[in-house]
DNA sequence: CGGACGATAATTGTATGCAATATATGAAGG
DNA sequence: CCTTCATATATTGCATACAATTATCGTCCG
């Protein structure tokens, strides 16, 4: 039922998900993600017991989560559904990461030291080396580019951005990005990397901001663009 | 135990508060807010439940939504706490605020009509009353402060914003800011406001978002003044 | 035929008991 | 006196039964 996709998204709290409700959470987020579920879909409760395999206290506490996610949305009669975003909501989800990303940047220049440093310029490595593969491989990209940003947020050491920023970060719209990603446009990002990298050892943060905001806006751009044609935005 | 203070920030999930879960999280926010809580103190689910006069499992739902809030923070054995703020951290709901505040204003001058310019007259001339007493009214004028910010996330119109923002407005932040105002700096909230309506009648986003930030950034610097003396930030 | 009403079914909300895990206590050994 | 380890205690996690709420559907009445 559910893939084996890379589930977790910027956020270090992956943990060894011995818990039940960690579990209830990475299925049904799976479910939501990956697997069958449609947007607007009902959900019971029950039925994501099914899923997740659990009992419903760990099932309603993965459903919280989910809600402040907003993967799962709440009538007013305390149904569930899964979530349908609208157009503008996408929009605005890329507008407040641009926000957040940059704010996230500025505060890991100042703060940022040789080993972060070498540790960002081996991630980028990896990065590199997977976009520049005759056929770029789109997860190895993926994967390098969440330890990236990771990294910045734990740089940035900001508590509350670390429990904000995650949920602006919903890996399938990464994922239908990085798809319509040319190589070129792939390899764009591991440049927007080594100069974010450039920034932060010259300590200038108004720099690795703005770096980091066109970073963000592009792929908003090409998502836009793969999405949803070329009406602007 | 729990007074009377206003509770509700920012934010239309008032609701009837019928559901025990409800209950237990305005107690135990009251409890942490206005309570004989103290920062880093320890918080058990059992002394939660007698505080909350319900079971656990509401309670721990309420404890899931004030750990999103920060209110409280999770050990890494799972154990709860009061929340300890450093002044990094305060400093940064600020800036974080100012950010969303500003975006959130943006979008409401896009979306206002004449009925919410009439709304928002309305509630600032409330204000304007409770400041302009000989003493004033700190109570009205952090309500009709309170109606005045929910109205502009209303008419932004993003259901992400609604989300987040309420999380970076803690009232006791706001409560410890406004004491400390003099006369004249509540009454230059209430000219910042009719400001505000100046700029959503003229439908100029960028005159909202920059009168908004200067907004928020004015109660974070006497906030700071008051709290921290005259260090520079 | 359509709409209000009431019974029934489906769904979510709460309490509680037990299981799993973490901490505190204290005795034995160095 | 300090450390180590085993046992006891405190605390959180999970499953389940039951209560409260909401939706569904058929019936009656206009």
């Amino acid at each position: 039922m559910a893939e084996g996709l890379p589930i977790a998204i910027y956020s270090a709290n992956s943990r060894f998900m011995s818990r039940a409700s960690d579990t209830a959470y990475e299925k049904i987020r799976s479910f939501i993600l990956y697997g069958e579920a449609r947007p607007g879909m009902q959900l019971t409760e029950e039925r994501l017991c099914e899923i997740a395999g659990v009992s419903r206290t760990p099932v309603r506490d993965a459903v919280q989560r989910l809600e402040n996610e907003m993967l799962v949305v709440r009538s007013a009669s305390k149904r569930l559904s899964v979530a349908d975003w609208s157009d503008d909501e996408i929009d605005e989800m890329f507008a407040l990461r641009a926000m957040l990303e940059c704010h996230a940047a500025e505060r890991a220049a100042r703060r940022m030291d040789e080993n972060g440093l070498d540790r960002l310029r081996k991630v980028n490595g990896d990065l590199t080396r997977a976009v520049q593969l005759a056929t770029p491989d789109i997860t190895g990209f993926l994967e390098a580019n969440r330890q990236f940003h990771d990294l910045i947020l734990e740089y940035a050491q900001s508590p509350r951005l670390s429990k904000l920023l995650p949920a602006l970060v919903e890996q399938p719209v990464v994922r239908r990005t990085a798809n319509q990603y040319s190589g070129d446009d792939l390899i764009q990002s591991a440049k927007d990397h080594d100069e974010l990298i450039a920034a932060f050892a010259a300590g200038d943060k108004d720099w690795a901001g703005a770096v980091m905001t066109s970073h963000i806006r592009r792929a908003f751009h090409s998502f836009h663009l793969a999405t949803r044609g070329s009406e602007t935005p």
